[in-house]
RNA sequence: GGCGCCAUGGUGCAACGGUUAGCACAUCACCCUUUCAAGGUGGAAAUGCGGGUUCGAUUCCCGCUGGCGCUACCA
């Protein structure tokens, strides 16, 4: 994908790192977007690395889905998509090395003495549970030669650990809490070496892919020493990392499938406009430090810094989204709604090739400028404004249930209809002062009409003001559908 | 269990030693109004607890509590 900005050389490398194993989620959208607002902030280089090294839980099919989200949230990346499982041989190449140096050992020890553990023995108790950190392989002494081995990780004994992060300041882990973790895991099959864990591939590649900056989730940080350790090992410069908070259901734990909507694709199909959703997202975990919080993405970029990424986890509020769709639908200029508008129009057949230019444009301008102060999603244009664009439209019980119930409005609405009809101009104000000399001479409220009105027309008890729909929809369509809807006013009014 | 991180109204953020603790969402009331929104005005609502440090703590330190994360030959 082509860059937006011209590429600044010495500036800064980052990168989002989806794996394959699922959709594209919120909280991955919300890290790719503080990625990308970093490289665009500073004329740095986004790139893309696909993280599906675990065969049995990649599935491929699923990228596109990422990728097509990522599309629609409006992130680009310079360089990528980078995949990792056509890079096993630098893995390779590096446990090799870490083992030449001394850093890394052959371990022949069962992979279920060390997995399984700790979370079975959880059980006992409480009782205190001692993880194996270290072994006798480390030492030249194999547990079970002749098996195949992994290569370990040889973690210094004592001393201490610690790394630059720009969110959370500088962090120490002594090296005894850090276990022994496996670089390569063992062979299957005929191989002498096997794949890499994520500890390995993440460094090899973000050493060779001269990434600056990590920015990624905080359920990173704990395994982040085992990483600088590695570094080390391989003689290469750690980068600033910045681990951004996590974001969490209502019920304050991670956001997962039973909070409902957690896919950013589900919010494009609800009918979210993206840079909406950019805006709320940005705003979790990460502030420009004002009160101001309607911030378009140009903004996002110009104000976006590490140092305004809070440490606190942020829950995701639906509501707020939706508050920010609806400012978005109001405030944009109309010209950047309406190829979203058509956009929907089309998915629901509603759309006519007329309203691509000159006067039918001009139209659908109008309208849709008169109907987004009402619009929540995109899908409202179609569902309770569809009389706007289509002829066929029912009336809705609710609106007949509230404003067709006086016995006097099919005799008014065909006198209204008829006053409508034999107008000279059809305006705003012919319209106005027809319908309400009408109430008058018949004595009645300029409501009762009013709301009648606007539900033989358009359908709903909902709508713009009358005489501005009336004037959207054409004297025609406004005489004829107040015609066709008689009988089903009768029939309400008697009901 | 161990290690780590975090802690301002229901929610998202401000206030980075001195403010009547601010803004927004949600919520309630009122205004506007032909419906419903939008908009406007106002209300209710927070510094988890306990110790320090300081003339002064939301802010710095310690403990507690609570939440979250990691604790795999997953990423």
């Amino acid at each position: 994908m082509a860059a937006a900005t011209p590429l600044n050389p010495t500036g800064p490398r980052v990168r989002f790192a989806p794996s394959p194993t699922g959709y594209l989620h919120v909280g991955g959208a919300r890290t790719a977007l503080f990625n990308w607002f970093y490289a665009r902030r500073h004329a740095g280089t986004m790139i893309l690395r696909i993280e599906d090294t675990d065969a049995e839980r990649n599935k491929p099919e699923l990228l596109e889905g990422i990728l097509e989200g990522l599309r629609w949230l409006g992130l680009d990346w310079d360089e990528g998509p980078v995949h990792q499982s056509e890079r096993i041989e630098h893995y390779r190449e590096a446990a090799k090395k870490c083992l030449a140096n001394g850093s890394a050992y052959l371990c022949y020890c069962p992979a279920e003495r060390y997995a399984g553990g700790d979370a079975a023995e959880e059980g006992a108790a409480g009782a205190a549970v001692r993880r194996i950190t270290r072994c006798s392989c480390r030492d030249g002494k194999p547990s079970s030669p002749g098996t195949l081995p992994a290569i370990r990780f040889k973690v210094p004994l004592g001393g201490k650990t610690v790394f630059q992060d720009a969110v959370f300041g500088t962090r120490e882990f002594s090296n005894d809490e850090i276990e022994d973790f496996v670089l390569l895991r063992s062979a299957r099959g005929g191989e002498p070496t096997g794949l890499p864990t994520y500890q390995m591939s993440v460094v090899v590649d973000d050493i060779e892919m001269r990434i600056s900056h990590v920015i990624r989730g905080a359920d990173h940080l704990s395994n982040t020493p085992k990483q600088v350790l590695l570094y080390q090992a391989l003689g290469a410069e750690p980068p600033i990392f910045a681990h951004v908070p996590l974001i969490l259901g209502a019920d304050r734990t991670r956001l997962s499938k039973r909070h409902g909507a957690t896919s950013v694709t589900q919010y494009r199909e609800e009918g979210f406009l993206p840079e909406a959703f950019r805006n709320f997202l940005a705003l979790l975990g990460w502030s420009a430090g004002g009160d101001q919080e309607f911030l378009r993405t140009s903004e996002l970029i110009e104000k976006f810094s590490l140092e305004g990424v809070s440490r606190t986890n942020a829950v995701f509020d639906r509501a707020k989204l939706e508050w920010f769709n609806t400012q978005y639908l109001q405030k944009l200029p109309v010209e950047e709604l309406l190829p979203q508008v058509e956009g929907e129009l089309r998915r629901s057949k509603l759309w006519r090739e007329e309203w691509g230019s000159g006067a039918g444009r001009e139209w659908f301008a109008r309208t849709v400028d008169l109907l987004r102060p009402r619009i929540r999603l995109l899908p409202d244009f179609s569902s309770w404004s569809r009389a706007f664009f289509s002829d066929e439209f029912s009336y809705s019980a609710a609106a007949r249930e509230k404003f067709w119930k006086d016995p006097r409005l099919p005799q008014l609405l065909g006198q209204l209809a008829d006053a409508l009809a034999a107008l000279p101009e059809w305006n705003h104000d012919a319209c106005d002062h027809a319908l309400r000399a009408l109430a008058e001479t018949a004595g009645v409220k300029a409501g009762l009409l009013i709301n009648a009105t606007r539900v033989a027309i358009v359908g709903e008890a909902v709508a713009p003001p009358l005489f501005d729909t009336m004037l959207a929809l054409g004297g025609d369509r406004v005489v004829s559908r107040l015609r066709k809807s008689l009988p089903e006013v009768g029939k309400s009014t008697q009901a």
